[in-house]
RNA sequence: GGGGGAUUUCCCGAGCGGCCAAAGGGGGCAGACUGUAAAUCUGUUGUCACUGACUUCGGUGGUCCGAAUCCACCAUCCCCCA
């Protein structure tokens, strides 16, 4: 199963500015990222650059299915498990404090295997983009989200973006409120339109190569969740939401507030509803994740997609392979 | 034993004579995504020869030009009185 992506990508590849190598290894929950990662970074001599979303945050162990004690002992592991919950922590933090973790890397002479299901996360370390200038928490979208609040405000604001930066408007909808806050606050911010700052940047920052692994039967996919979602029952994951909970966590509008695995045990921990029940919900808000994850990777002409079958169950050789073929080591 | 209420498309649930293939929600499927992304949002979801036709609303038989909606009987479930 030789390949004309990694062939294409060979020669795509920019001999010019020699560009530093990363691997990545992405796709949805419950793939068996992480123990391929390791493995990869194991055999290669890499360190693992982790990009999720909410492994960043410490307290939060069992439901964001952090690496355990004995693999981040094997296998250098950074951008896991150092951000408190209660902070706000976005994309441009990660792609900044993920950079600088990746030239270290690099620096000690060591290839930067980076492991994670978060598609935007991914896509801005490897992908230079002028996003520090454009801001970021700030008054004007409390404002702007103030005013979506109210009656028909959700459309009186698309209408807003309509009339500065049409483009962005005829890509958002209307109901994405988020969205059509984010364009707005850009142009308050930099007087750019954001379809105008999209085009900037976007030059890549490393010669990457990225592998997303994917379960072509949704059966066996659900599966596999369904029992990721009993083994985090069975370690606690009810105890640690009561615990986060205590701290507040869940009170603050921040970004761990919004992980899964938390929001649906913190009915049982309230007794809201009953354990079969948050568990339910549990596994089928992973499955609808797990779903947007692939469509956003797979959408991606710079991924490299891996499928697992019953007939190739291991996807380390093919991407054993292909790292060689691409990178020669 | 007597009285009352239910039965709707995968699920919940609205509909109570035509505007009903049947609201809404959930789930499923597909998609978007450039500073909240494990978030946010969109489309679709009876069948087909798909701007039309066909088969659905527990079952059977009626009433009516016309029924998921009215009547009768049957089945199942729930509640109340014994």
């Amino acid at each position: 199963m030789s390949n004309d992506f990694i062939e294409k990508l060979i020669s795509e590849r920019v001999s010019g500015e020699q560009l530093l190598p990363l691997i990545a290894i992405a796709g949805p929950t419950a793939s068996g990222k992480s123990a391929l990662a390791l493995r990869l970074a194991c055999e290669l001599g890499g360190e693992i650059v982790g990009c999720d979303s909410m492994q960043i945050y410490r307290r939060m162990d069992i439901g964001t299915a952090k690496p355990t004690a004995a693999e981040r002992m094997s296998v250098p592991h950074h951008m896991i498990d150092f951000a408190d919950p209660d902070v706000l922590y976005s994309c441009a933090d990660y792609a900044s404090d993920a950079e600088k973790c990746v030239e270290d890397i690099h620096k000690r002479g060591k290839i930067p295997v980076v492991c994670g299901g978060t598609g935007l996360y991914l896509d801005s370390l490897l992908f230079d983009r002028p996003w520090s200038e454009s801001g970021g928490q700030s008054e004007i979208r409390e404002k702007l989200s103030a005013e979506a609040q109210k009656e028909n405000g959700a459309h009186i604001l698309w209408e807003r973006l309509l009339a500065i930066d049409p483009e962005s408007a005829m890509k958002t909808h209307e109901n994405n409120v988020r969205r059509v806050i984010r364009a707005l606050e850009i142009f308050e911010l930099t007087g750019i339109p954001k379809s105008e700052l999209d085009r900037r940047g976007g030059e890549p920052r490393y010669d990457h190569l990225v592998f997303s692994l994917c379960r072509p039967d949704r059966a066996e996919q659900n599966a596999r969740i369904e029992s990721r979602v009993d083994e985090m029952i069975r370690d606690g994951l009810l105890e640690e939401t009561s615990r986060l909970d205590k701290e507040g966590v869940f009170a603050a509008n921040v970004t761990a507030s919004q992980a899964i695995g938390y929001k649906e045990m913190l009915g049982c921990v309230r007794g809201e509803c009953t354990l079969a029940e948050a568990r339910e919900s549990l596994i089928i808000a992973t499955r609808q994740y797990a779903k947007r994850q692939l469509t956003w990777f797979g959408a991606k002409d710079y991924v490299h997609r891996i499928d697992i079958t019953p007939e190739s169950p291991d996807p380390y050789p093919a991407i054993r392979k292909a790292v060689k073929e691409y990178f020669g080591f």
